[in-house]
DNA sequence: GATACCAGTTACTTAAAGGATACCAAAAAT
DNA sequence: ATTTTTGGTATCCTTTAAGTAACTGGTATC
């Protein structure tokens, strides 16, 4: 299938997927979920450092993206929680990748 | 392997691969590379739109990570080329998984 | 009645990434 | 002889990402 692509076809791939899943928070904040976290202040306690109003942008996006759902339960009060979309599982192989490589980059980087 | 990993560990490496592919330009600089383009001006031209001070840049940012190097040709006038590097390479099933799911992620997102 | 939790929003500021332009010295092409 | 090419560096400027802080409206607790 990836020989069929053209290298800009390639590059456009590629450029898609860096857009969904980089910046400072993204991964962090799925990883967070994929653990079990799914309320906001939870989340926000969860990933040290982010700020509300960051989070709040970060989630929309993930949202916009399919990789998680954004669910209010009509309790009383009501309860947000953001799940996980199956199909973020997706991005499993990739993200493993993504992981392997850098785990194996650093003692590239310590060789002498 | 990923299994021994922490949630914490598999973040780092995550960052860490995030932090050396990411930004508009260093992949493209490779993808042309790869194809073939090795030198400062002909990169700049083949890489549509990059500025020489932002080449310049990522050329050495790159180098750092040793998945290319500047070599220097005694030749008169001195030539400078850049190569990718045998290691370079141990980016391909991580880039190849990384144009699979965009291209995968466009028909979902263009999915009713 | 004050305080704190929840899920955010709004307006403003700072930091980082990237872009525009000019310039250098040596060599090659016109 | 002048222009162009080469491999960049030096300044300055703009755009984007992210951070700060205050505030909203509602509930719940002390």
């Amino acid at each position: 299938m990836l020989e069929e692509l053209t290298i800009q076809q390639k590059i456009k791939y590629l450029q898609d997927t860096l857009y969904v899943i980089s910046g400072k928070w993204k991964l962090l904040i799925l990883m967070s979920m994929y653990g079990g976290t799914c309320r906001f202040r939870e989340l926000q306690r969860s990933v040290e450092g982010i700020t509300t109003r960051v989070l709040s942008k970060e989630l929309k996006e993930l949202e916009v993206n399919k990789l998680i759902e954004r669910k209010i339960d009509n309790t009383y009060p009501v309860l947000i929680t953001y799940q996980l979309t199956p199909y973020s599982f997706s991005l499993k192989p990739m993200v493993d990748e993504m992981i392997t490589w850098g785990a194996q980059h650093r003692k590239e980087l310590s060789k002498p």
